[in-house]
DNA sequence: GCAATTTATTTTATACTTAAAATAATATGG
DNA sequence: CCATATTATTTTAAGTATAAAATAAATTGC
């Protein structure tokens, strides 16, 4: 009896959620799930193609794009994780050799981190890749859903700047 | 001079990614950008208005909908977490009255994990608000926006599932 | 029956993450 | 100038997360 292994229904979190919820919360459960599939992806990916985690290869990421390196303020808005976090995260990447902090001439409170040579050679050999591996995963989609989707979360993005409930909330007079 | 609260550029992963990357990295980094947005709005709310965590949260979610109560690898599953990790979360509800462990009858191995009264009534108590939370964040979307976006991210999602790096990758013979 | 495998969970070690407090340097208003 | 506020970063403590190893209980093949 030979077994057909059957797509399974996806046993996440929509599965319970469902018929009776509202949309938002749908596609909020949706939205999440799909982040999560994409990262956990690129996470295990990135651990045994290159022995590294998603915010390492995340921080390289930010600073292959700023020739000028990033304080670390910069990283923490860009990266959207705290402060502290950075902090050791950098840490770890400084004890790799993969980056450097430069201190800042005009502010002694600050310094600028940046790609080392060896720091710009590992992410140059990882980012060909881990496209590969964010265009297979989107394979599925078409030229015009890829588009269509990027509008839509943009537009979502903007609501979400808009309405969220960030800290200061009551702060006009 | 009165000055005039600008809504800035959004400092964040796309600033520095954009015109020169191929769409599918664009789409995966504002989805990402969404994901983040609307956790760290959902994680930041939770914590001021019930002192509580998102993990946690999800949790009694999950457990909510299941009446009959969940395994520790169905949590895991579900909430796309690690095995080990449903084990300290599910022991800090626990500690917190909020949610049981009864052993299973069949198979020694295991347990159904449940809410107890005070989980359900501590879950009761968060639930609307928090789709509160969610409405508002989409509040900027239409009815239709959602609908095409909900079925959009429906494709993206089998699209990774199928084409995942996941684990078990040369399996045919 | 029973060895070998699979499955369910826990434990361990390490890394990541956050919020909040602490530290330190810069900017600002009299 | 100098007290006050703001800004940049680090430190701390607790929680969240993972992978891998360990346990332990079921299932399977013979």
């Amino acid at each position: 009896m030979s077994e057909v292994r059957q797509p399974l229904p996806a046993n996440d979190r929509e599965t319970a959620a469902n018929r009776d919820d509202k949309l938002e919360l749908r596609l909020w459960l949706r939205l999440l799930t799909c982040s999560s599939l994409i990262e956990q992806n690129v996470r295990g990916a990135l651990r045994l193609q290159f022995d590294t985690t998603l915010p390492r290869f995340d921080l390289l990421a930010q600073l292959d794009r700023a020739p000028d390196g990033l304080t670390m303020s910069e990283l923490s808005a860009r990266m959207m994780v705290s402060n502290g976090n950075i902090t050791g995260l950098a840490d770890r990447l400084v004890e790799e050799g993969l980056v450097k902090r430069t201190p800042s001439q005009r502010d002694r409170r600050s310094s600028q981190i940046s790609l080392t040579p060896a720091g710009k050679r590992a992410f140059d050999a990882m980012t060909p890749v881990h496209e590969g591996w964010i265009d297979r995963m989107m394979a599925g989609l078409s030229r015009q859903d890829m588009q269509q989707l990027f509008q839509l979360l943009g537009k979502l993005k903007q609501s979400v700047h808009q309405n969220a409930v960030d800290a200061d909330e009551g702060d006009k007079p």
